[in-house]
DNA sequence: CCTAAATCTACACCCAACGTCAGGTTTAGG
DNA sequence: CCTAAACCTGACGTTGGGTGTAGATTTAGG
């Protein structure tokens, strides 16, 4: 697929690719002397794993730094226990997001309660 | 207080406390002729739970647009009736965020037990 | 009263993460 | 074979969230 295509499945710009491209982040199946882009299916998973990390709060250098583990073995034992290392420390990471998440929506859905409170009381009078 | 207690005891620079101060997040309890700003007590606690709110993702201008009500009531009813708008904007946010944040962490959990696995195995042989 | 430290305003600059634009090349379909 | 659509590169612009710096003013402690 070319890269008009994988940007409207992955629901990313060309130029974002294209930028992705030089961080490091995806890069084409090939590219046969003419310059265009052609890329695999793995392409997608790639651009919307990115993207679901980009929403976890991570910037592209720290994914760039962790994506490959998601595509391609690491090989050798050191490799696997520094992917293991990596994924323990993003483990620790989410649990606090979500900690700090869920005390934040109790937070919300109480706010919401004052305010429906407060709302009902302004128009009684 | 003065900026510089501020800046020391929320952990920002005195720079962004004055660029926060433009986007009307934070102000001066008073500032008297001369042009010093002074705080009080307040001011920690606001610039703290800015913090928090970028940390959960949003904006500075959506948190500006709600930082408020965690310090003073809204007035009026049409006031509240938005801010319980933008209040349920933001749980519904929330929950997403909370559902993906989730799948994310079985992804990690499981890839770490895959790791192990194929650590364990790696040693054995 | 004097001076060093803190603060003031205003403008310039920085980085990340893109988007826009221009001018040229490649491909696919009729 | 021709042309429109897709693609290429490179340079420049933009937005968000700040930081740096200069030159002037204010304050506090000895």
């Amino acid at each position: 697929m070319q890269i008009g295509e994988l940007s409207e499945r992955a629901g990313v710009s060309h130029r974002t690719i294209h930028y992705y491209e030089r961080l490091g982040l995806v890069k084409p199946a090939e590219r046969e002397g003419t310059g265009y882009r052609y890329y695999d299916e793995v392409a997608v998973k790639r651009l919307e794993k990115i993207a679901t990390l980009k929403r976890l709060g991570l910037s592209l250098d720290e994914i760039a730094a962790v994506i490959d583990l998601y595509f391609e073995d690491a090989s050798g034992i050191r490799g696997k226990e520094r992917v293991l290392e990596i994924l323990q420390a993003q483990l620790v990471n989410a649990n606090a997001q979500l900690d700090e998440l869920t005390a934040f929506k109790r937070d919300l859905e109480s706010n919401i309660t004052r305010m429906h409170a407060l709302i009902a009381e302004a128009k009684r009078t």
